[in-house]
DNA sequence: AGTGTTAGCTAACGGCGCTCACTCTGCATA
DNA sequence: TATGCAGAGTGAGCGCCGTTAGCTAACACT
C-alpha cells in the first residue's frame, strides 16, 4: 500500500494519470468538433484508439467525463483571463477590467462549443439545483476562480477609486440578507452595495455575450461587438472609472 | 383535387391536422417531464400510442417537430405576455412594460425545460447561424412577435414620455449602421439611440433570467426574485419610469 | 514463484433517429 | 358499383448511443 501517496508516482499511476488526461484532451476535440450532443463517449474512445467501456475505469458515467471537461474548461478559462488581466496596461484594476471583460467575450466566440457547456443551458445536468453537493465538486471549484476573477477586479476598483452604491437600507430587505450570506463565505468584507452592483454588472456583461453567442441577437444585429463596446463603456461609467481609455479595435 | 382548400376540411385533413396538434402537445408534455435531451421522437410515438415512423408522416425529422414546439411556446408565451400587458393597471406603457417583463421571469422560472428550449444554448440548432433561411421559419416568426412585445412597449414609453437617449454622433459607426439596417426592418421608425437603450435593456432582462433559470446565479442567491426586482427599478430609472409604482409582492 | 490488482477487451441490453417495404383504409373517379 | 390510388400506420432493420458483466493479460508486491 503506497500510504505516502504524495512521494513517487509509481509508474502506474503516472500512466492512469497520463490516460486520465488524454481523454479529457480528446473529448475536448470532440466537443469542439461534434458539438455537446456529438460529445459521445463512444466517440472520445473512438478517437483514441479505446474501446468505450475502458473510459468507465477513469469515469463513472458520461456525466461525470463532461463534468471533468468543464472544470478543466474553467481552468484554461481563467488562466486566459488572469494573462490578460497581468499584461494590461496601465495596470490598473479598471483597465484591467475592461480589458478582461473584452478577453471573455473573445474567448466565448471563439469557443462556441466550450461556451455553451459552461454557460448555456446544459450546465443545469452537471450542476444540478437540487442536491446542495456541499460546493465542492471540481466544476464548483473552477467556476469559483472563475468568478472571483471578475470580483476581485470590481472590488479592487471599489476600495481604490470607489464608486455610487447604493445603501444598506436601500435594498430590498430580502436581498439584504442573501448578501449578507454571500459576503460571509467571501475573503473580503464589502459593503453589501459593492456586492449587488457587481451582481448587476456580472448579469449585463453575461447577458451581452450570452446573447451574441447563442444567436439571440441575430434579429437586431450581425456584429454585436460595437454593441459590446458600448456595454462595456456604459458599465465603466457605472463602476466610475474614467472613460479616456479605449484600446485599439481588435 | 381540392383545389379551393379553404372550403371544406375535408374530414381527413381535419383528423390529420388534429393528430399534428396531438404530436406537438404530446412532445411539450414529454419534454416538460424529461427534458430536451428526453425529447425523443419514440417517446412522444409511444406515448400516444403509436409507432415512431409514423410521425414521419407529420414532421421531416426530430429537429423539425422541435421547431415547430418551439413556435408554439414562443405562441402560447407572448399570449400570456399580452394578457398580462392588457390587464395592468394603471394601462400605461412603463406599468404594462413592469407587469410583461415580471410575467417573462415567472413564465420563465415555471417553465424551465421550455425556457432553456427558447432561449438557451439548444436553440443554436433550432436557428441556425449560417443559412439566412429568409426569415421565415415558423419558430423566427413566432420568436419576432415575442420581441415585438417588448420593443413596442419601450417604443411607446419613449414616443409618450421620452427618456434620455444617446444622439446618432454619439454611436460607434458600427453600431449606427446596423441599428439603421434594422431599424428599416421595423413599421415604426425611431431614433437609433432609442432602439439601442431597448437593446441594452433586453440584455439586462435576458441576463438575469437565464442565470436564474439555468443555475448561474446559485454562487450568491438562493432566491433571485429580490434581485430581479432591483433590476427591474433600475431598469425603470433608466426609461424614466416614476419610482413610486411597486406592485404587492407576489 | 505466486498472488492479487488493474487496464483493457468482447458481448450484450435497451433506447435512440431514421429508412424501407409493406398493409390497410378511405376516397374519387371510370 | 367496381377500381385504383394516396395516405396513415406498421415492423424490421441499420448504425449510433450509455452502460453492465465477464473475461484476459499485464503488472506490482510479497
Amino acid at each position: 500500500m503506497a500510504e505516502l501517496a504524495a512521494e513517487s508516482p509509481s509508474r502506474r499511476e503516472r500512466a492512469r494519470a497520463d490516460t486520465f488526461r488524454e481523454i479529457k484532451q480528446t473529448a475536448r476535440r470532440v466537443l469542439v468538433e461534434h458539438g455537446v450532443d456529438g460529445l459521445a463517449l463512444r466517440a472520445v474512445a473512438r478517437e483514441m484508439g479505446m474501446t468505450a467501456p475502458a473510459l468507465y475505469r477513469y469515469f463513472t458515467s458520461r456525466e461525470d467525463l463532461v463534468e471533468n471537461v468543464v472544470a478543466d474548461l474553467y481552468d484554461e478559462l481563467c488562466d486566459v483571463l488572469e494573462a490578460v488581466r497581468d499584461a494590461a496596461e496601465p495596470a490598473t484594476p479598471a483597465v484591467q477590467l475592461m480589458e478582461v471583460s473584452r478577453a471573455f467575450r473573445r474567448w466565448a466566440t471563439t469557443h462556441h462549443a466550450e461556451f455553451g457547456l459552461l454557460f448555456g443551458s446544459a450546465g443545469e445536468d452537471v450542476l444540478p439545483a437540487g442536491v446542495p453537493t456541499d460546493g465542492e465538486r471540481p466544476a464548483q471549484l473552477a467556476a469559483a476562480r472563475f468568478g472571483a476573477v471578475f470580483a476581485a477586479l470590481v472590488a479592487r476598483i471599489y476600495l481604490e477609486h470607489g464608486f455610487p452604491v447604493p445603501a444598506d437600507e436601500d435594498l430590498t430587505p430580502g436581498l439584504k440578507e442573501q448578501l449578507e450570506a454571500w459576503c460571509a463565505k467571501l475573503p473580503v468584507r464589502l459593503p453589501l452595495g459593492v456586492m449587488s452592483v457587481f451582481l448587476s454588472c456580472w448579469i449585463r456583461l453575461y447577458g451581452m455575450v450570452c446573447m451574441e453567442v447563442f444567436g439571440h441577437l441575430r434579429f437586431a444585429l450581425d456584429d454585436a461587438a460595437p454593441m459590446f463596446e458600448g456595454e462595456l463603456r456604459s458599465l465603466g461609467q457605472l463602476l466610475g472609472v474614467p472613460d479616456e481609455y479605449r484600446p485599439p479595435a481588435s
